[in-house]
DNA sequence: CGAATGTTTGACTGGAGTCAATGAGGGTGG
DNA sequence: CCACCCTCATTGACTCCAGTCAAACATTCG
């Protein structure tokens, strides 16, 4: 049973701006349907050219970049609300491969209507790349770590900015998330070998400032280890949800 | 005496999508006039919310990321055609600085009228997103050789990418750029130090694969850098040009 | 129970960072 | 006109953060 961009779960977070009820009703026409997807499942490939686009109505994922000589960089988790696709959608072909790491719902859409949809309500358009704008701005940010933190303080960075992103989804409280991530996906992310990641971790669990099972991260000093990641711990900026 | 749209020099280079004549007078309106500013002016400022938008008719500059704790990340070199402030335009804040690295004639845009402006011409908001897009997918390449390439082939890789986009905008033949940016530059944008940047440099020119002067840098076998740099050739994309 | 996947630890190595000093040009003020 | 200064490029010596290699553990799963 699809759910109806009309109650649509996640427009009314916090995190999301609002849409007016003629929005609404174009983004139900934009949308053709709902797929669920398994855990690991690839949902785009670098330098395809997908014939559709999605939203992100619940799960988890990773952006990744392969190398010809096959390293990996993770470009960014994606979280819900997050829209997949713009790259292909815009200029023809994506940068990056998108990949399930939990099971996934997805909101899908036909790229070829991304222009008369647009055109409809050209505030849509003016979101699109409002959004694009929100990804820049995180890529520059990530590319700051990667070049100039070090890897503790990068870890640390890292999951500030993880944990206040699944928050504002509501997939975390009291400081816990769920975190289905791998350690050698955060290693991928942040630049750093999985051994490396590893015994970092290990640091921050040593001096109590995080926890860590097999399925969620625990936060214990938040703003320590904020500090350690020289980042803040504001909530996200509201954003526009397609 | 400030560049009429109409006679755009830019518009006319193959790297830039055309524009018809709506869009043309469209910008025009929109353009409320130039501005020429001395190498080494900050344009933009991070966290500022700057009132105007920009588009670099002729130059060059430097977008940078500044941590708490004084370290310079450069997220990208900025070139002829490249919009500036969207983040400020769509976010309300600028997630980077932006400075002039030679003397730079910019085109002026009065970001109240972002939005009547895209109103007008919905083909132009959906030129925006693309613009993001665009970029967005370069941030992406580089936060791959800031994480994953060595000193050797990230070099390589910039001076390629470089090339080709300023070739693609006028300021390169025959293998030769123009190149006003410091070894120092180079270093913040791959995450590396300058001495060992400078000796990477080094290792290029002893194996007469690039000649660097005082300002222009000569690229004498572009395969084999490409090679290095694990990249291709490709002459960048078309993209819109605002 | 063996195979796969992911985490953890220890030992060793090496690419890149830091420190320090010298060069090389370009301004500029006396 | 030249001594001095400032910025940027270059080189050598030494250090260290993070990578690599290798092996042991822990869970899950067919």
């Amino acid at each position: 049973m699809a759910t109806s961009c009309e109650y649509c779960p996640l427009r009314r977070k916090e995190l999301f701006a609002g849409m007016n009820r003629d929005q609404v009703s174009d983004m139900q026409r934009f949308k053709v349907g709902e797929m669920v997807v398994d855990a690991g499942t690839p949902i785009l490939l670098q330098g395809s050219n997908s014939p559709q686009l999605y939203t992100i109505l619940h799960g988890m994922g990773i952006r990744y970049h392969l190398l010809p000589n096959g390293e990996r960089q993770v470009i960014s988790f994606v979280f819900p609300g997050d829209f997949l696709g713009l790259q292909a959608g815009l200029m023809g072909e994506m940068g990056h491969s998108i990949e399930a790491t939990t099971k996934l719902t997805l909101c899908v859409f036909d790229r070829k209507e991304l222009w008369s949809f647009i055109k409809a309500e050209p505030e849509r358009g003016f979101e699109l790349a409002w959004l694009a704008a929100v990804e820049e701005h995180f890529l520059g940010e990530a590319l700051t770590t990667v070049g100039r933190r070090t890897a503790l303080q990068a870890v640390a960075w890292a999951l500030v900015r993880i944990y206040l992103r699944i928050e504002a989804s509501g997939g975390a409280q009291d400081h816990k998330m769920r975190f289905p991530f791998r350690q050698q996906d955060l290693a991928d992310a942040l630049g750093l070998s999985l051994v490396h990641t590893n015994k970092t971790i290990a640091a921050l669990k040593s001096r109590q400032l995080i926890g860590w099972t097999e399925t969620e991260v625990q936060i214990h000093d938040m703003a320590e280890l904020a500090k350690i990641g020289l980042t803040n711990v504001d909530v996200p900026k509201k954003r526009p949800i397609m």
